[in-house]
DNA sequence: TTGTAGGCGTTATCAA
DNA sequence: TTGATAACGCCTACAA
């Protein structure tokens, strides 16, 4: 014989459960499931008085039980490097967003791009039994333990921004390489012969694409390669600055920055130097931003669709949440050039005018 | 006679559970429980059996279950505006750092400022029963429900930039009068006698502590204050781009803007009337960013301490989760003033050498 | 259509 | 120190 459960007197209050729900409605528990969860049906008379009784108690399910029951929890991990950085938020707020519409919800981490830190909020996610992750992978593998409790839990993964070696699993990312290309191709069109090339971190796989993109934009229109014209930084400000310190001594007519931070810190460096942007060197970046077209110099870029990269992923990983086999896709987004002044189009074309007015 | 846990056969492999480690390690699933939380002492010999077959098993504990009986998901709920608003990123990474160090996380959602989205996230993070909620609010009170489950289920609430009235909770916010004033006061400093405002959404408690030290600063300059200078927004670029065109066609000397992203929508709309900052007006601004230093105009601004504004506000809900009792306090950061260009003030000072070297 | 009771994976209580 | 077993609050097969 089974006890029934202890009547709690210590707290006064207590949250209602679903056995209050019923017992207030004089019904099993059953029921008050089926119309909560509208899984099965139920007479018209019972449900009424189910839902009165909910009101009256103002029962909301427990979502933990639910989750522990139902093994799922309707929560998504999201692990991005760093919130901060102002590229990520757009990000993150498609990925929210998408989310949403389905009923899931977001437990954001930030790996700083530390294997460290991502291993440990990986486990704690897997330990949360979050239903699948968004991953902005930081360099590097996982650890074979890692991987292991991956493949064997088989909690779907979406990668974000980066792919991964080693990492079997879909993948939302731009074309950085495309992006890179066209807008060291619009600095050579220009006329810039002698270009820089302040990259992100080589072993990261954006970073590597868009040093591609530069390499063979720079073949493309014939120019030479310069080892001594390219730094690699960290995606970071000070990065920036110093790859800034180090390379407007050597008067390169443009620079291309692999993204925004760094663009940051190079122009603190040509102002420390004074020199302008574009008077004294060209200028064009990666990633865009709302406020770019109201300051100057106003920044020539890379416009990458960042709600949309998140949004994507999400769907992917919603997909993948709700079933969907097969083996995995990257989907790739395209990048848009967004030219205003650093590069030296304005005053090109006002050269060009110039040139042929003489004539 | 309760039958043993029916052995799962379908799926050929499970997540193990504390059975299995209990099972392998030949003790009872309380041993194991005890050394996974250190909570009460357990022998050498057992407590390295146990280990050992954590450690085969690669187990780890299903904090879902976990929270379940512990009654604490060690996760907090966080609901901001919109996180694609630069000024969240910060505030967010800070109150994720704060949380991360106590091993909590953060569970994120973004109102849009509307009530009704407000409303759904924070009866979703109740049903999961999040150990707090960092909120900021969105302008107007609870339904009278939401304020009566709140009440109900004691889960305590920091608010996070704007304090709500009939919400009593701690709150982590900016000295935002004085931020305002002190913008103000310089602008009157530097000579500026017609300044406009293009405020925040005044029901908002920042906004209207922002337009407070406005005033303030315009009687203690002895400034004629001028509704027509006066133009409420809703803290998004559109609504900067409006009071733009509707406020530098009046020609005031200087605009003082209550936030980043109006500015923003100021500078388009000047640009568009080609009107140039700080030529042909002054400007200062709320909220400064790592890259407003290297932008033309270099904008004037009131400096708010986002991540410790973040870190702050999770560590006063860290407290009261941790059972801190007494009434409840409101912590107030201050800002501070970071002088550029866009006021005019290195313009001012060279038309006073001037003077001085004319004499 | 509705109810009963076992299971989800922990922790916590009470004996031993 | 350890073990057995009842919560925690929900879902769901199976039975009625």
């Amino acid at each position: 014989m089974k006890k029934p459960r202890r009547v709690r007197r210590r707290m006064a209050r207590k949250i209602p459960n679903i056995y209050d729900v019923a017992r207030m409605a004089r019904v099993s528990v059953f029921t008050v499931s089926a119309v909560t969860n509208k899984s099965s049906h139920v007479s018209v008379a019972l449900k009424r008085r189910v839902e009165t009784s909910i009101r009256k108690l103002n029962y909301r399910p427990n979502l933990l039980a639910r989750g522990l029951a139902k093994r799922q929890t309707h929560t998504i991990g999201m692990i991005v490097p760093d919130i901060a950085n102002p590229f990520f938020p757009q990000v993150v707020r498609g990925a929210e967003d998408e989310a949403q519409k389905d009923g899931y919800s977001i437990l954001l981490c930030n790996s700083d791009d530390k294997q460290e830190k991502e291993e440990v909020y990986l486990e704690l996610l897997l330990s949360k039994r979050v239903d699948g992750i968004l991953l902005t992978k930081t360099p590097g593998r996982f650890s074979p333990r890692l991987q292991q409790m991956l493949a064997y839990v088989k909690t779907p993964i979406v990668l974000l921004m980066r792919t991964a070696p080693g990492v079997r699993a879909d993948a939302a990312v731009t074309d950085d390489l495309k992006g890179a290309f066209d807008a060291v191709s619009h600095l050579a069109r220009v006329g810039h012969r002698t270009i820089a090339l302040v990259s992100g971190p080589l072993h990261v796989s954006n970073a590597k694409a868009r040093w591609q993109g530069f390499r063979k934009a720079l073949v493309t229109n014939g120019l030479h390669y310069d080892p001594a014209l390219v730094v690699e930084g960290d995606y970071r400000i000070d990065s920036g600055y110093r790859a800034g310190l180090a390379l407007l001594p050597r008067r390169p007519e443009a620079i291309f920055v692999a993204n925004y931070l760094m663009t940051v810190g190079l122009l603190k460096a040509a102002e420390e130097m004074r020199m302008r942007c574009p008077e004294d060197f060209a200028l064009a970046s990666f990633d865009d931003y709302p406020w770019l077209g109201f300051f100057r110099p106003r920044l020539t870029t890379v416009d990458l669709p960042q709600y949309e990269l998140g949004a994507t992923a999400a769907q992917m990983l919603l997909e993948r949440i709700a079933g969907k086999r097969g083996r995995p896709r990257t989907r790739k987004l395209m990048p848009q050039l967004c030219v205003r002044d650093s590069c030296g189009f304005t005053q090109h074309v006002r050269k060009l005018a110039a040139v042929k007015k003489a004539r």
